[in-house]
DNA sequence: TGCATTTCTTCATCTAGATGAATGCATAGA
DNA sequence: TCTATGCATTCATCTAGATGAAGAAATGCA
């Protein structure tokens, strides 16, 4: 699924859309199915715990898409918000397009290794949060995603990390310093 | 991927292994791809962090696929151990055939939903671990898998919650004590 | 340009969970 | 059956990171 002609393809009611910053497209608690592709832009997704604290769970600039997979497989409905970090174009498909629709064998096996990449991601993070220090989980942040920190404020990447702003900002400070 | 015969068909190299209590199937730093289907007993993926100390990545109980995603997908070496935590038979495949072999039609689909649901499950996790005290992600835990407690010595339970045995025998007491 | 709002930093304090040690318990192997 | 090794529990102590507050810096908007 590399690029926007392949979805348009494979879901004929896709539409591209322009948001702009702070625009919400998905709410936790909804019933939807929808998928988005990053055409230019950033976006996020998060969940709010019952305390009302925000937890990133990625980010998807060009060339990602974003959805929520824990609701669509399991039919729930939605656990995270999805929305939009900078004026964005996105194309929105069905989600559901993706593994039960006519897809092409050679779009299916792209497909497999898109998947596997993403469950290699997130094997790497589960590992991370379970045995990394805030200092190495931020370290390794700046080398997987050396362009993020440029276009994403630092309590979102705290967020990201698991870690509070202010934690943050003591470490950058402290790595700083170390130089 | 639903039994044993499928896979059989897709990889005629597969084969059937019986391996006892203890043994490795797999080791950190490796180069392999392969996969294993738990046929009868039980596995587990763990890695080793630079202090010597052990995180269950998963547990795979019959019917269930462990493998090391992480390395095959971006061919690096190995980062997980696989090894048998009851006597067990295991069905030994090439991870590969799983996304690039001459696989029908079916089975792919078949194939991306499993991996989108284990997305899903690790995206839970990941929000979980993320969000979720010790104690909260005991008892979910206990939801999600609630015939691994007693088939698994609680200090394997504690490394795959991120904490340590004792602060799990805390939790268990006080748990205990609330009834 | 100026004001308001949000973000970042710094600091003092608090707490969940880690660490390490001691004790009793279970299981495995001779 | 006995002994050894590993497992679970309890406790005293420590620490990474959370929390909350307050000021400085940056950003957006009229």
């Amino acid at each position: 699924m590399e690029n926007i002609n392949e979805i348009l393809n494979l879901d004929s009611k896709a539409r591209i859309k322009k948001v702009s910053k702070g625009q919400i497209l998905q709410r936790q608690g909804e019933l939807t199915s929808m998928a988005f592709f990053v055409k230019k832009g950033l976006l996020r997704s998060y969940s709010i715990d019952e305390k009302g604290k925000e937890h990133i769970f990625m980010f998807a600039s060009e060339g990602w898409i974003i959805a929520d997979l824990e609701s669509q497989e399991f039919n729930h409905s939605t656990e995270l918000f999805i929305d939009c970090l900078e004026d964005s174009e996105v194309l929105i498909f069905d989600r559901k397009c993706y593994t039960v629709s006519e897809l092409s064998d050679g779009q299916l096996k792209k497909n497999a290794h898109l998947m596997a990449r993403r469950i290699a991601v997130l094997q790497k993070r589960v590992i991370m949060l379970m045995s990394a220090s805030a200092i190495d989980r931020y370290n390794y942040f700046l080398e997987t995603y050396p362009e993020l920190p440029n276009r994403v404020p630092q309590k979102m990447i705290a967020s990201y990390l698991g870690i509070m702003p202010q934690t943050l900002s003591t470490i950058r400070n402290k790595l700083a310093r170390a130089k």
